[in-house]
DNA sequence: CCAAAAGTGTTAGTGATACACCCATGT
DNA sequence: ACATGGGTGTATCACTAACACTTTTGG
């Protein structure tokens, strides 16, 4: 484990999926000291020609396969004490796949992928516990309906919509009432898909492709 | 203009106040290479073993005499381009003052500090623009309560309460309606001071001392 | 008594919640 | 025919928005 001197700026990503019932986490189990052995973040260094936000996304691609991702920055930590290699400070970045997408490989940082279950997180390398409560605190606080559009396989039922709004905002609601409510703000395309299934076949939906004023409606509305 | 080597990372204040019937923002002219005489944030280089909030309220301190504040992250700027010294990552921190608190003096790095409507910034420093930008548009989305109750002195009258929404928000609402909003939501105390002014005195108000679960509450109201 | 800001109530509309049954399909 | 999830309407309540006059004070 070798010392650095002066800053080193690394990158992680928070990366959410919802799985079964619940919000999960991807973390990767770290090949290498520090923190040998402990789960923690996909991430590494910037390298210093590179964005950050390109730097997340090039390392969560090589730690696990993941492509084509939207992220967005939670924020910068830099608590002097967080790694003993010397200052490093990370940015996190918060990102929503498809479980569908997470292809899991285990990359040259990473032992193992897996996802874990926000409400089940072990102990985790260096200060990334408290990065992960701070991203779950900020998703309960944002456009819930932008995260679910990115969780959300293309076509989807309406009941999944609700399942994926329910997990996120960790309690459930009155079908009636929650349809009526989405559909009034004509945001979903009603297809002439059906799902094929073991009962009842439900109507599949879409998003509806937004301009920038509906987005902006979007966002005032929960 | 020395260059750097590696990585460096710098603090800067987003600091926000209500002055006259505009939002301000406090900036600095440089007084060195690179950006000399721009405007610009106060801020400054993060210390080897100084955390980055630390950071954030020193320099702020010393280039503007402003101190106990409380500041809140905006986020990482890091665009290698950003800063013709080398590579400068920096970490933006916004706050909001009551003007009373806001001493300005000319410190080590600024030639100049002053405070700037809104709507009506020069073109500044490297990307402090593209920040700012990304400040006003957080807080337009933040709880404005919770931020009001900085900008504001101790006491008030409700007036001048629903003049800084007003600000915040950019629209005007009607003064019945506001204070029945307002007064419903019991987060304010009438004291038994009154204004003292030309014409029929008000009443002052402060705000209750919150619990953690009437903070949660706030947060959902807007 | 005048000027200026403080203070106050009612009504109509809109969105949120609570609640229970029938429908379409595969086996 | 039954088991399962899909789909629908109505009544109440709470909050929002529109709207204008009286009160208190200093000069």
């Amino acid at each position: 484990m070798k010392r650095i001197k002066g800053f080193a700026v690394t990158a992680d990503n928070i990366v959410f999926t919802i799985d079964g019932n619940s919000l999960k986490v991807l973390l990767i189990k770290r090949k290498n000291e520090p923190f040998k052995n402990m789960w923690a973040f996909p991430g590494g260094f910037v390298e210093v020609n590179e964005d950050l936000e390109d730097a997340a996304i090039r390392e969560l691609y090589e730690e696990t396969g993941v492509k084509n991702v939207q992220v967005k920055q939670l924020g910068a930590f830099g608590d002097p004490k967080r790694d003993p290699r010397g200052r490093i400070v990370t940015v996190a970045y918060i990102s929503f796949l498809n479980k569908e997408k997470i292809n899991l490989k285990a990359g040259s940082d990473a032992k193992d992928a897996k996802l874990f279950s926000a409400d089940k997180i072990p102990k985790l390398a260096t200060d990334h516990n408290k990065i992960l409560n701070q991203a779950i605190q900020k998703i309960k606080h944002e456009n819930l309906f932008l995260i679910i559009s990115e969780l959300l396989p293309k076509y989807f039922k309406l009941t999944e919509f609700q399942e994926y709004y329910e997990i996120l905002k960790g309690k459930k609601f009155d079908k009636r009432n929650f349809r009526k409510k989405i559909l009034r703000l004509k945001i979903l395309q009603k297809t002439k898909n059906k799902g094929y299934e073991k009962y009842r076949p439900a109507s599949l939906y879409c998003f509806k492709k937004l301009r920038q004023k509906s987005t902006f409606i979007l966002f005032n509305k929960l």
